[in-house]
RNA sequence: GAUCCCGUAGCUCAGUGGUAGAGCAUCUGACUUUUAAUCAGAGGGUCGAUGGUUCGAGCCCAUCCGGGAUCACCA
């Protein structure tokens, strides 16, 4: 973005930026490892070997050169090249081990001075971090370790700043992994995740679990014919769920826009257009809102809305879209690996209530309501409304309790001004909330497309927001106005990425399913 | 936003008022199948920041910065 900002504006921040290059690039602002490893680098430089490749002809990975090793014919000794990091080194006097780390896993690789002549003496020059490229054969140590004895080896990238050294060692009784001094600190590990993920490698398989969640959900809607879109991002009125916004300023057209809480609104445009039976946007929403392990203000929703549908249906959709992702991604982690198994449970908000209280509030006016609340020691806000107090009282008591996925149903009215009214049911619409592990996981309702209606669940909404309600939803005038030219009866879902990636992988924090959680700036020196 | 806990060497951590420590990492030396390699020696710190109490503060107090947990809000 080209921006022309007057000098003055920014002049102290550059100033602050200069100073700070200034120093950290003053010799003793560095710690004794960095000056040992940039005298390295330009002695290997000094020696005419340049310790930043262009690239490197790799033929496997650590763990397909291991494989190539054949116990039945220990002396083929076939030949592999390998690329990696290393992460350990053994130097013993003319021989060396190191350990090299790629995306597969780690191998062994020997370097002997014999036959590698004055290249050997370059290992002096290398460091835990330092990546490499080696090729060689692959043996059998007199240990038992299958490694790759080096024959030529590669420089690719010379680390100047020192890795966090995490040893392995196998318990000799149990078998078992000892990890020593683990890269353990959160702050760090969130901060600096290319370390984390260098020397927590477990963690990887969070992350590529998480793509395969995401392309499996891509592949269930597209396979069924719905089509992937994308709507805005920023935009100037914001709505689709309850949710305080991020504000941004368009500079060249000198307005305030907010960044998405939820694709919804302009999903349902989409299908009032004909544009597809069935659209569907996996994406980013924003929201403005504290922080914790189950919360990040930036956080990654899938919704799809089908025309012609009903909530009904959409439980069975939602069902066996769950069960497919589980399938694919397998549930490999975790102390209580969740089976999504089908069919799901389903109960009424209503009747799960009186499952884990005992007390029956379908008939309650709100004066009960609020007396069973205070009975229960449920704590309600002054301003709560019939549908409020229901919510906190099945958000304490009830919530919880429903581990293995869950669909509870008709939910009421004044808590979803853009769900259909329940077509048997007074004061109810047409909703179902999947929980999972004691959370919740999906959202759907029969969406309203009775236009006036709509309207008017908007005015209710803008006597909340006049009452101080700052999540209450926004009149969007142009979502009427499409409403108002028709649009087809549909089912619609919504779920967070995230936490299905918590689910399926067994993380308790949602800081460990981001790859970049959003923190406070750091200083970095 | 509130409460509690944490911040000491590159990493993991000891250190409850009296000369800042350990292991790994780093540096020097030895070692041609080691694997938490080993052995001998050495260097490395604004104890998150600022202010206060005290003869003396890593330690006690206050404020601030950063993180974690719980709560509130939300998905």
């Amino acid at each position: 973005m080209t921006t022309h900002t007057p000098p003055t504006e920014h002049a102290e921040e550059i100033k602050d930026a200069l100073r700070h290059i200034e120093e950290a690039e003053r010799p003793d602002a560095l710690t004794d490892q960095e000056r040992e490893r940039r005298a390295s680098l330009e002695e290997l430089r000094a020696k005419g070997v340049e310790p930043y490749a262009y690239g490197f002809e790799r033929t496997r990975f650590s763990n397909e050169a291991i494989a190539m090793f054949d116990e039945s014919n220990p002396d083929l000794h076939p030949s592999a090249s390998v690329a990696g990091r290393i992460m350990g080194v053994r130097r013993m006097g003319k021989a060396t081990f190191a350990h090299v780390q790629d995306e597969a896993g780690k191998i062994q690789i020997y370097f002997k001075s014999n036959d590698l002549g004055e290249r050997y003496d370059l290992l002096r020059l290398l460091d835990i971090g330092d990546i490499i490229g080696a090729n060689g054969f692959v043996f059998r140590t007199r240990t038992g370790e299958i490694t790759l004895h080096v024959e030529r080896f590669e420089i690719l990238a010379k680390a100047i700043r020192p890795l966090p050294v995490v040893k392995e060692e196998t318990d000799p009784v149990t078998g078992e992994k000892i990890v020593h001094d683990a890269f353990s600190d959160k702050e760090l590990r969130y901060r600096q995740r290319y370390v984390d993920l260098v020397v927590n490698p477990e963690i990887r398989e969070t992350f590529r679990t998480r793509a395969k969640i995401i392309s499996s959900i891509r592949r269930f809607f597209d396979d069924r014919g719905y089509l992937e879109v994308e709507t805005p991002v920023l935009q100037p009125i914001y709505g689709g769920a309850y949710a305080r916004p991020f504000v941004t300023h368009h500079n060249a057209l000198d307005f305030d826009l907010f960044l998405r809480i939820a694709d919804e609104l302009y999903l349902k445009r989409l299908v009032a257009g004909g544009l597809a039976t069935g659209v569907y946007e996996i994406a980013k929403d924003f929201r403005n809102e504290g922080m914790d392990k189950n919360h990040s203000p930036e956080f990654t929703m899938a919704e799809i809305y089908i025309a012609y549908k009903d909530y009904e249906w959409m439980m069975a959709f939602t069902e066996e879209l769950f069960v497919e992702v589980a399938r694919v991604v397998g549930i490999h982690r975790g102390s209580a690996p969740i089976q999504f198994t089908p069919p799901f449970r389903r109960l009424s908000m209503y009747d799960s209530i009186k499952e884990y209280t005992g007390t029956d509030v379908s008939k309650m006016n709100e004066d009960e309501l609020r007396i069973t609340a205070k009975h229960m020691g449920v704590p309600l806000e002054a301003g709560s409304g019939v549908g409020k107090i229901i919510d906190e009282i099945f958000s304490a008591k009830v919530e919880h309790h429903l581990i293995e996925p869950t669909f509870i149903t008709d939910y009421p009215l004044s808590m979803s001004p853009l769900a259909k009214s329940h077509r048997s049911q007074p004061g109810l619409v047409e909703r179902f909330e999947l929980y999972v592990n004691g959370q919740e996981l999906a959202n759907a309702f029969s969406e309203l497309n009775d236009p006036l209606d709509q309207r008017a669940r908007f005015e209710e909404q803008a006597r909340l927001r006049s009452k101080g309600d700052e999540e209450a939803m926004v009149l969007d005038e142009d979502f009427l106005r499409a409403m108002e030219y028709g649009m087809p009866p549909m089912a619609g879902l919504g779920f967070g990425v995230d936490r299905l990636t918590m689910i399926m992988t067994g993380e308790e924090s949602i800081r460990d399913v981001v790859l970049f959680p959003a923190m406070r700036p750091e200083k970095i020196r």
